[in-house]
RNA sequence: GCGACCGUGGCGGAAUUGGUAGACGCGCAGGAUUUAGGAUCCUGUACGGUAACGUGUGAGGGUUCGACUCCCUCCGGUCGCACCA
């Protein structure tokens, strides 16, 4: 290097990072004093499932970016918390094990260890004094305990319930493992429905109140429209169909407004009432309808071929409004699973119901019309006035609504309702890999919750753990495990043998880290109070739906019950993007898979930490190619140069230039960090090092410049930021300096570019003091040759001035 | 099908509230240094044109003194939901 003076050492990451790792062991720079932190801030990331494969470059992303986040409040002066644990119970592991023919218990202890050791040489900030892991019976001893909480309080309930069934995996499946109707790890296998006895969370008591705490989360829009799409609310009304002979059909519809179109009635195939409404005649056509649209599953007939199929009853019932008599009919567009299993079809306003009649020849007649738009059929809109609707014509949606429910409301005929699309939560897994259900089951008591002091219910060392398609678990075939006597009654009973869903490890884990340290309860009153709820949360955006429902829920629950005092577990989510390769997906079978251990042990991680924040948004991700890394570097050993340059004990002028630019680099990353735009704030340093070098021409700069360079720089590069510190002659770390402060009036450039233009065009730019009058920059643009030309001669007509950037002369 | 987001050089990507399109980096070209290569340093780099200048943010239209930014139509992509009545 040329300009290295003779005594400068190379920089050589390896050295300076092992170096730095070491020293944060011994000064304990990366623990938090949890009792006693006077600000705390908990900086949260999502845990991994310690998979097998190791860190994957995506969780670097994920985990460096939120790591940055902390390092930069930890410089602001807050007392960051920045644990770390892993998800490692659940199916993943279990079929991993299968397939190497081992058990998931020796397995995930070994994923685990390699996963610290490449952290570690990533760089985090982490408090490794909290980490947990879900599969530890420390933790799912409270695991158990929050479902006895929830069993207690009646929230957890079973229920014999159609589930999905993989018959590969050999297991219940959540809605989310299936995939357009096949199992997510088995994309050839078709999911089945299966009616098994389940325990269940009732999500659903709560979807009011979760979906309107939504409104004050700081997360997101795309994060909070999923979650209250998810749960779904609607408004609408039941109506009462009325047979001949009394029978009532009660239908759940949105659009009561357009009762009087209603010109059949359709039940789902599997309606219960659907048997006793055929006719003689009908019966046989009815019964074979039924026989083929239960051959056809649930999930079948969701992705199938949206062809409309059905089959009159035979049967009518009474259009509530118009007194009219409807046909019933089935169909197996209508589902069984949402609002009451029938519908009342509306073909001029619905577009299935369209189809439907025009398949069937059934009657269409239009009761909405849009004065606008003589639309043609169907039109389902909300926009135009009623019309063949009696007393209601000309009136508008928001009119017709609560008129027409009202009206058949006072005569029995409707009731409005509030429906959900969100289910309960089912968390029994027919599984062994996994915290089994604290539950036993007693003849005479039936099922009665472990009593705490009992807790935890280990999770039995056996080998033969292969789940089977008996729909129960592996560890029902434990007799010397599951056969307890009753804790109420003492009987011969026998434990639940089901164990929970993972979803319920990872509701409560951010609860359990900052008090790891009590083996006596599951998390800390005092504590809890101090660092709870997160301040801000990372992770990635497949959980974005259900994990953190689930926790949020859960948190809602134990806020009730008076274990905790909030509600809403995190203040502020952000999910990070994705790093895809050369366009796509990084994934095994295409072969771009990148491993980090290869790039940090070639460039460091400083290196490396910083060229994954500069490939794109962090809230977008970005796409990895291996020649950029290297203008990180360079970048990297230019700080260096500069640092290992500048004169601690002397005093050296600094130009106005530098100054302004070291203002003008402060203000912008603190924005930019402040608002996750990690790879703007990164060409901001970069900007800020190429104005040094081009003032400073390689002579030493001023200690204070470099200091502000690299405590911005820290929380991106903390190793190199270190050694760099250290060498600027500080004995602390760095990361116990201050985030350095901007003066908005030192950022004010002495001279700028005025752009001129003449009718809308860039003409000329002149270089002018900062604060011209609008005049002054008139006479200024129009004094110069190139817009005299540019003008032609004419008068101007227009000037449109924006201060310190443009005139515009309009002629 | 519905909803959300997105489409900018050879590439990754910049561009507070409409106000200099292409910051920063990669790559590439030329030069310096070097026995040579690499590394390093300097200069240039949207496209066309010697130049003046013209043209450019997926396509087409609109609003505006001025549009990557706002509105409409279309095309393409990513993600989520998916017969939810």
């Amino acid at each position: 290097m040329t300009n290295t003076t003779p005594e400068t050492v190379d920089y050589d990451p390896k050295i300076v990072e092992a170096k730095w790792r070491e020293r944060w062991d011994l000064r304990r720079t990366d623990k938090q004093d949890i009792a006693h932190a006077a600000k705390p801030y908990f900086n949260l990331m999502m845990f991994p499932y310690p998979s097998a494969e190791g860190l994957h470059v995506g969780n670097v992303f994920a985990f460096v970016g939120a790591d940055i986040h902390g390092r930069v409040r930890r410089l602001q002066g807050w007392d960051v918390f920045e644990p770390f644990g892993f998800d490692a119970f659940g199916i993943h592991s279990e079929n991993f094990a299968l397939k190497m023919n081992t058990h998931p218990g020796r397995l995930i202890p070994r994923n685990i260890e390699r996963f610290r050791e490449q952290l570690r040489d990533v760089g985090l900030m982490i408090d490794w004094d909290h980490e947990l892991s879900t599969t530890d019976p420390t933790y799912y001893r409270w695991t158990q305990w929050i479902f006895l909480q929830l069993f207690n309080a009646g929230i957890a309930v079973k229920k014999r319930a159609p589930v999905n069934w993989c018959p590969e995996c050999k297991t219940v499946l959540a809605n989310e493992q299936v995939i357009d109707g096949f199992c997510e790890r088995h994309s050839d296998t078709k999911v089945h429905q299966r009616l098994l006895e389940q325990w269940f969370f009732k999500i659903t008591d709560y979807a009011e109140r979760l979906l309107n705490n939504i409104q004050h989360l700081d997360w997101s829009d795309s994060t909070r429209l999923m979650q209250r799409n998810w749960i779904g609310k609607s408004v609408g009304a039941e109506l009462d169909f009325k047979t001949p002979d009394g029978k009532s059909v009660k239908v759940y519809t949105t659009r009561p407004d357009t009762v009087f179109g209603a010109t059949y009635v359709v039940m789902a195939p599997e309606h219960p009432m659907a048997e006793g409404l055929a006719t003689a005649e009908c019966m046989a056509d009815v019964l074979a309808y039924r026989r083929a649209a239960s051959a056809k599953d649930l999930v079948a007939r969701k992705v199938g071929d949206r062809e409309k199929t059905g089959v009159f009853t035979g049967s009518y019932a009474r259009n509530p409004a118009t007194g009219e008599s409807v046909p019933i009919w089935l169909a197996d567009y209508v589902l069984m699973e949402y609002g009451t299993g029938a519908i009342m079809a509306v073909p001029a306003h619905d577009e299935r119901d369209f189809e439907f009649a025009e398949a069937f020849r059934l009657p269409i007649v239009r009761v909405v019309s849009d004065p606008d738009r003589e639309d043609a059929l169907p039109f389902p809109g909300k926009n135009g006035v009623l019309v063949n609707s009696g007393q209601f014509d000309g009136m508008t949606y928001e009119e017709s609504f609560p008129a027409v429910t009202n009206w058949l409301q006072e005569r029995a005929l409707a009731e409005q309702q509030t429906r959900y699309r969100i289910h309960d939560w089912c968390i029994s897994r027919q599984r062994y890999w996994g915290p089994p259900i604290p539950i036993i089951y007693c003849d005479a008591c039936g099922p009665v919750g472990v009593p705490e002091q009992d807790l935890p219910v280990l999770l039995p060392d056996i080998e033969d753990f292969r789940p089977d398609d008996s729909g129960v678990s592996p560890l029902a075939r434990h007799e010397q495990w599951y056969r307890v006597p009753c804790p109420k009654c003492g009987a011969d009973a026998r434990r639940e043998t089901d164990v929970s869903d993972t979803f319920l490890d990872s509701a409560w884990y951010f609860l359990r880290y900052p008090s790891t340290e009590f083996d006596d309860r599951p998390f800390d009153k005092d504590v809890t109070k101090r660092w709870l709820p997160v301040a801000q949360y990372i992770g990635g955006n497949e959980h974005a739906v259900l994990h953190l429902l689930y926790s949020r829920f859960v948190m809602m629950v134990l806020n009730d019950l008076g274990w905790i005092d909030f509600e809403e577990p995190y203040l502020k989510f952000r999910a990070h993007g994705t790093i895809v390769r050369d366009g796509a997906k990084m994934s095994k079978s295409r072969g771009n898979v990148v491993n980090p251990d290869e790039y940090i042990t070639r460039w460091g991680a400083d290196t490396f930490r910083m060229y994954l924040m500069f490939l794109g948004p962090y809230q977008e991700g970005g796409d990895f190619r291996d020649k950029g890394i290297s203008g990180i570097r360079r970048f990297l050993d230019r700080v260096w140069i500069i640092v290992h340059n500048t004169e601690t004990d002397a005093i050296v002028e600094t130009t106005d230039a530098i100054v302004r630019k070291r203002h003008q680099t402060v203000r912008k990353v603190t924005d930019d960090v402040e608002g996750l735009r990690y790879n703007t704030a990164i060409s901001a340093m970069m900007e800020f090092l190429n104005t040094i070098r081009a003032e400073s021409k390689d002579k030493p700069i001023a200690k204070e410049i470099a200091e502000s360079l690299i405590v911005l720089l820290a929380p991106f590069a903390p190793h190199l930021a270190e050694e760099c510190w250290e060498k600027l002659g500080h004995d602390a770390s760095v990361f116990d300096a201050q985030w350095p402060e901007y003066d908005d009036a030192l950022t004010v450039d002495v001279e700028i570019e005025l752009v001129v233009q003449v009718n809308g065009k860039v003409r000329q730019r002149l270089q002018v003091a900062p604060g011209l009058s609008e005049n002054d920059a008139r006479e200024r643009a129009t004094a110069d040759d190139t817009v005299k030309r540019f003008m032609g001669g004419k008068a101007i007509r227009k000037t449109i001035y924006v201060q310190d950037r443009l005139v515009n002369l309009v002629v």
